[in-house]
DNA sequence: CTGAAAGCGCTTACAG
DNA sequence: CTGAAAGCGCTTACAG
């Protein structure tokens, strides 16, 4: 191209110049920089050294340094859809732990062009990630590619078979404060519209399900929970399913917000008001919740405990450790519109 | 931490390692990788340096190769809210031209530890982003900085005083779609729920709603427009103004979903019915408009194809070249429940 | 046409 | 206690 005019040199400071005009040898620069507890230097010429630093506005070439240290000072973390705003909340609590620790982080949806997994498998050819938070929907069959190679990688928000490594909520507790908060109100007969029989987090939220109810003294029965996919059509068929069970139940436990979503339009075309003839109550909170009609209760969960804690876990443990944890942050109801006394 | 099993070389392969294996000088390999015009080599030598490439699984290591040319191969995507499914799709499109570009992309909202910009700033200065994609709230005077640093960067969805360095929507087009929508369904009393005054995104739609009201033959007048601040309870607000106008509208174009969620609860809770007694259309079409009662009429942008074109002008441009770019891509009605006939 | 060699900007084991 | 030097894995101008 030319004609172009040629850029100025941007004056990129390294740390030679700061060792220059610090009058000092690079390497000081480096162990005042890292913090080297081998170096004794006079208290005087440290802040010499940092006050170059600032003076100059030098940054460390994060290149120069993953060349040498052989890290790249940067997370993956894989999630099926960014629309989701569950994944939203652990992208948020990812990333704060992963600045705070000095690291980047990259976020990637399955919808890449590379198909997801090979996708981050190039990243890790290429040095760019120190290791994979998992947050998406890949089959065990795929993660078993990424056991071979050593990688530093990790389950969020989710367990599958053989691994140890993850890093999941209290599903149980959430589900078991939402049983609570129904027989609170009074009801006797609170049915469950689970997840998919096959995913991790619906078998957890049915077992808190099964657990609170017991522990209440209130009855099941198989008929009482029916299994959908996480959508609002699957909402809406499986609402269809509960509301044609006797003695019909006079509240409903929702495994999350998209089923609670069809579930209420099955209720409104049912002609049946919320919560009038049925509360509604659905896992994690979000904002859509509160604009739907009626305003749905939700069970809050810490997403972004999850993202953040998964993160912290994933850059100060060793790709052979087991990590089975439960986030520890707080679980609770948030009481909106949908859920009321049992009409006697 | 002793006595924990020493890790295995893994064995990393690298460009001498092929160079080696496959007979060559290490220059010949990063030719042939990087498709250097300059190198003349038979065909068997390269197929050669190809198959050991292949066998040897190698991948070149990106630390090395953003020091060697100065490039990180990495662009940064900086937007307000993760949750917000406008941004959902943008980085859809973002992440999908950076993949076919070779390079990497790293997501960031206002969120972060470190104040925003200050973070891409850091980012900057340590050779981590190549350049900068700025989707958020930043304002001017924030981004005034960026202009110092001769830094490849370009606004999304958005135009600010003094720059000519932007991807933008043809909110006016969509504008107009909504407006023809409502018109050939017979209202000539249309209103328009606006977003803010000073929000560039609100300016144009608004411009296009006039200028298609005007092209229609019908008329506006100002007390047809009402301002609110893209939030649900803005659009509340505003749609209580709209409804206290004489002769009331039969239809409202409304500037985002978030205020038409507002706006059809003020409907809801006014006893009107829509679309008998007032049709909705809102700007950028998402699952949630699908899910609200009614379902809720929309204009669908091209937000994908905005967030390619950026990142794609960004990656082959030079920052001091003026982008005023409009996707091209077509905007249509997605038809839901909300809009009708007026009651004659 | 091909290959040897320099060098990007760091860190760190090691010599003094 | 301090500093010189090697080297991480690439790319590319240049010599042969």
């Amino acid at each position: 191209m030319p004609g172009r005019p040629k850029q100025a040199h941007s004056g990129k400071v390294t740390l030679a110049d700061v060792a220059t005009v610090a009058g000092v040898d690079r390497s000081v620069v480096s162990r005042v920089i890292n913090d080297d507890p081998r170096l004794s230097v006079r208290q005087e010429t440290r802040q010499r050294v940092l006050d170059t630093i600032e003076r100059l506005g030098y940054r460390p070439n994060a290149a120069a340094r993953s060349l040498r240290t052989a890290r790249a000072y940067m997370f993956g973390l894989f999630i099926p859809d960014f629309a989701n705003p569950v994944y939203a909340e652990i992208i948020k609590g990812a990333e704060q732990a992963a600045n705070q620790l000095g690291y980047g982080l990259m976020t990637a949806s399955s919808g890449g062009v590379r198909l997801g997994l090979q996708h981050y498998l190039d990243l890790l050819g290429q040095s760019r990630v120190d290791g994979l938070l998992f947050a998406g929907e890949e089959s065990g069959h795929e993660l078993e590619r990424l056991r071979s190679a050593s990688v530093p990688w990790l389950l969020v928000n989710r367990r599958i078979e053989g691994s140890r490594r993850y890093v999941v909520l209290d599903d149980e507790r959430g589900s078991g404060l939402a049983v609570e908060h129904l027989a609170a109100l009074g009801h006797r007969r609170i049915a469950h519209l689970a997840g998919p029989e096959t995913a991790d987090t619906a078998r957890r939220r049915r077992a808190g399900y099964t657990a609170a109810m017991a522990a209440a003294g209130l009855r099941t029965g198989t008929r009482y929970t029916a299994h959908a996919d996480y959508t609002p059509e699957g909402g809406a068929a499986a609402m269809r399913e509960l509301l044609a069970v006797r003695p019909r139940p006079t509240a409903v436990f929702v495994a999350n917000v998209a089923s609670a979503v069809g579930a209420l339009r099955t209720l409104h075309e049912a002609g049946l008001s919320v919560p009038g003839d049925m509360s509604v109550i659905a896992m994690h909170d979000m904002s859509l919740a509160g604009h739907l009609v009626p305003a749905l209760t939700t069970v809050r969960m810490p997403l972004e405990g999850l993202g953040r804690r998964s993160l912290e876990l994933l850059a100060t443990t060793h790709p052979q450790d087991d990590i089975t944890e439960v986030v520890a942050e707080p679980v609770e109801v948030v009481v909106r519109a949908s859920t009321g006394p049992p009409t006697p």
